[in-house]
RNA sequence: GGCGCUAUCGUCUAGGGGUUAGGACGUGAGAUUCUCAUUCUCAAAACCCGGGUUCGAUUCCCGGUAGCGCUACCA
């Protein structure tokens, strides 16, 4: 039997990392075993649901990585693709559940079924539909449904256990007592979850359902209903033969106070680590390793090829594992370490520009000096988006602010200090700009007259160049700086010159 | 409340009837560097509790506890 998985997201918000990592488990089985992997919108709840996510979750999920052979976006022996699209046949086939016998009409009003069911909470039993439909005579039935009785239909659960063979969890079952009879369509003629996604996976022919073991307590319903499906004569079933397929429930993603993973903790959604420069790849990488693991267990990294290669789902965790995102953060700087400097850049100046530190479109001579900004300030970032601080020390220089800083003063107090800086200022603002070899040389000269080397040679220097008196190496940024004052930019880079100009004044009162 | 799922360092996990219980993130120390960061080395750090089965359980079984989920005409 050929494998075919799905993804069967609600356009109801956001992709977040939990989606995200049901589809990248589904993707990754599909690859590994030659499968199909399936792109199904579950759109039937109209009152949450917006098109505009359809196209974002798309879209997030291209940038992942994955990709699929059927949705709603490209041709498939097995659509329509969206839920919303599908509402003939599950009702035709509620028709067909109907007259075998397996489901009935409910003329129970939401509010006499909420009456029940707080009654039953309140004497501490198991709340569940009285079944007080069910023996309504289905001759009966069908007249007041014709005469304009508003109904729902109903699904009888038989009187024997629901079990499954989970692939991760192993056997389940559930005992009848605990389960009503679900709702199959909703009197407003719409299909409910339960039902729709067993008549979507089973006419999909979906052979793995892979998804969140939020699902398992409702996974013996949709038991029942393939098991209604399959007794049903076989004109009616277009060649389906409603065989279970095999079930894998895969474990919550949990925030740092363990509870689910929600708003409460930060956005999650993968536009947002996307906006904020985490690459899709460490992304999933992190993703893959949240509740798997390869066999040995010793190995962290994986591109999405190596992934397909190693991934089954035997391998899969049952425990709920805990989003760290400071562990995705070493993820990245290892993929932006390894990323080509031309993607990192790309990616690198929409941010810079959001900021404001640059303006519209760059040339080809900002382009070459922000690759050089952003090669010195990699090392020092979790993301993308905390490159515009780290160019603080470039794009900002106050000097009046460096000298009334705490920690500064305590280096400035220093009598070598002030020898160090007017000795470097003195020499450096002499002539021409800060090369490599001048600043060197420069601060060689320092070093000889003053007789001072390591940190206070070094703290002075760098707090008068950039206010603070520890950052990036200092041979490398000065030249950056000299380059950087040459540049068009929003606001101006200051020279070295400049620079050393302005503290002296400051210093002097 | 009922039902279900889960339980190895702080976190992600490997492992499995007899192991010095392995790796990674993070943390601490040291080395390198002008400093911070990087990089490298080292270290501390775990089998939820109680019964059983067994010569022997962290591993298998049962119970407890805790966490999470479901308990809808949401998905």
């Amino acid at each position: 039997m050929p494998v075919r998985v799905r993804f069967a997201p609600s356009p109801t918000g956001e992709l977040h990392v939990g989606n995200a990592r049901t589809a990248l488990f589904n993707w990754l089985f599909a690859r590994r075993n030659r499968g199909v992997f399936v792109l199904r919108i579950e759109d039937t709840d109209v009152e949450r649901s917006e098109a505009r996510y359809e196209g974002q979750l798309m879209e997030d999920l291209k940038w992942l990585g994955l990709d699929w052979e059927e949705g709603p976006d490209c041709v498939g022996d097995c659509g329509p693709y969206r839920q919303s699209e599908r509402l003939g046949l599950y009702q035709h086939y509620a028709q067909e559940l109907i007259a075998a016998g397996s489901a009935y009409y409910c003329f129970c009003s939401p509010e006499d079924l909420n009456k029940e069911r707080l009654e039953a909470q309140a004497a501490g039993s198991q709340p569940k539909y009285s079944g007080k439909c069910r023996v309504i005579p289905p001759a009966e039935a069908i007249s007041r449904k014709k005469a304009g009785e508003t109904a729902s239909v109903r699904l009888r659960i038989p009187d024997e256990p629901l079990r499954f063979d989970d692939l991760v969890g192993g056997m389940v079952e559930f005992s009848p007592d605990v389960i009503g009879d679900p709702i199959l369509l909703r009197s407003s003629g719409t299909a409910a979850y339960n039902y729709a996604v067993v008549i979507d996976d089973g006419l999909m022919q979906i052979s793995h359902v892979i998804r969140g073991d939020d699902h398992i307590s409702n996974t013996p319903r949709q038991v029942a209903v393939y098991q209604a499906l399959a007794r049903l004569p076989s004109p009616a079933t277009d060649g389906c033969d409603w065989r279970l397929p095999q079930f894998a429930h895969l474990s919550t993603i949990l925030g740092p106070d363990h509870t689910r993973l929600s708003k409460r903790h930060g956005v999650t959604s993968l536009a947002h680590f996307r906006e904020r420069g985490v690459l899709p790849e460490a992304l999933a990488n992190y993703l893959a390793l949240l509740g798997w693991a390869p066999s040995g267990g010793d190995r962290e990294i994986f591109s999405l090829p190596e992934l397909v290669e190693a991934f089954s789902l035997e391998q899969v965790s049952r425990s709920p594992a805990i989003f760290d995102s400071v562990k995705l953060h070493w993820m990245n700087r290892h993929y932006l370490k390894q990323s080509d400097p031309e993607r990192v850049l790309d990616l690198a100046i929409p941010i810079f520009r959001a900021v404001g530190q640059i303006g519209e479109s760059p040339g080809e001579d900002l382009r070459q000096w922000l690759r050089e900004v952003v090669d010195l300030l990699l090392p020092a970032v979790d993301d993308l988006s905390q490159l515009p601080e780290q160019a603080g020390v470039i794009f900002n220089y106050d000097a009046a602010a460096s000298i009334a800083n705490e920690e500064n003063q305590q280096v400035l107090a220093e009598p070598s200090a002030r020898q160090v800086i007017e000795g470097f200022a003195k020499l450096a603002q002499q002539d021409g700009e800060l090369t490599v070899e001048r600043f060197r040389a420069v601060l060689d000269q320092v070093k000889k007259t003053t007789r001072q080397k390591g940190k206070s040679l070094f703290h002075p220097v760098r707090i008068a160049l950039t206010g603070s008196p520890s950052g990036r190496q200092l041979d490398r940024l000065v030249p950056l700086l000299e380059a950087g004052s040459r540049l068009k930019l929003p606001t101006p880079v200051k020279s070295c010159r400049q620079r050393l100009m302005e503290f002296q004044q400051a210093w002097q009162r």
